[in-house]
DNA sequence: ATATATACATAATTTTCTTATGCATAATAA
DNA sequence: TTATTATGCATAAGAAAATTATGTATATAT
């Protein structure tokens, strides 16, 4: 199974509907989510994944709380009130970039998104 | 005007599809053909450009012819043989990425695996 | 016992941008 | 006439965001 690539910059905001969607998850959790959402097209590596974790969290965009579960450590993450307006404007960014990428490769002016 | 961000990546694709579409192109054209289609939205800096066409160029899937017009150099770009069959790859792979990026933001499942 | 799955983490490196700067000519506005 | 904008290429410095490799640790299945 070949991975489609993924474009940089769109990990942020993958993690961050995420989270949107689901209140909250763990790092772990998040990548066998896309997994399995995209068949195993996208794969979130754990090495782009934690940066970006403790990155969002920096920011003030995320918070964290840690539980042990199963005497294993997780570390659960949610978007604050800040992320979640700044996710409004991720998810804006993505359908603009779709948008024009579609624009340019298919040769359609205006393309409707199923968003 | 706020341009919309280019995720890292997709320029080299740009590239190739606007050369696959218009047979030739130069690097100036590059920049305004792309701020043309999409309205402003999306802006190719040069930077950016040069650099991924001599790499496109290295790797054997571009070729160039200078010219001079007005006075001023040209260097025109076209695809080689081996660059028309990438581009197909390249572009098959957008689609992919777009596709697993609107089940992620749909949250649905893959289409090609509903039954 | 060994491999796989779960769960987090970071260091080194690479890729791919942005920003800034440079050179040069042509056309246009002040 | 002089300054600015447009055309056209280029590269260097730095930042951003990945990949790849490696590490720690526990649980479960073969």
């Amino acid at each position: 199974m070949k991975n489609s690539p993924l474009y940089k910059g769109s990990l942020n905001t993958i993690i961050m509907k995420l989270l949107e969607e689901n209140g909250r998850m763990y790092g772990y959790e998040i990548t066998q989510k896309v997994k399995l959402i995209t068949n195993g097209e996208l794969s979130i590596t754990e090495g782009a994944l934690y940066p970006a974790l403790h990155k969002l969290e920096a920011e003030g965009l995320l918070d964290v709380e840690v539980e042990r579960v199963d005497n294993r450590m997780r570390k659960y993450y949610k978007l604050t009130e800040n992320g979640e307006k700044e996710t409004v404007n991720r998810l804006a960014e993505l359908e603009e970039f779709i948008r024009n990428m579609q624009t340019l490769v298919n040769n359609k002016p205006n393309p409707d998104l199923q968003f």
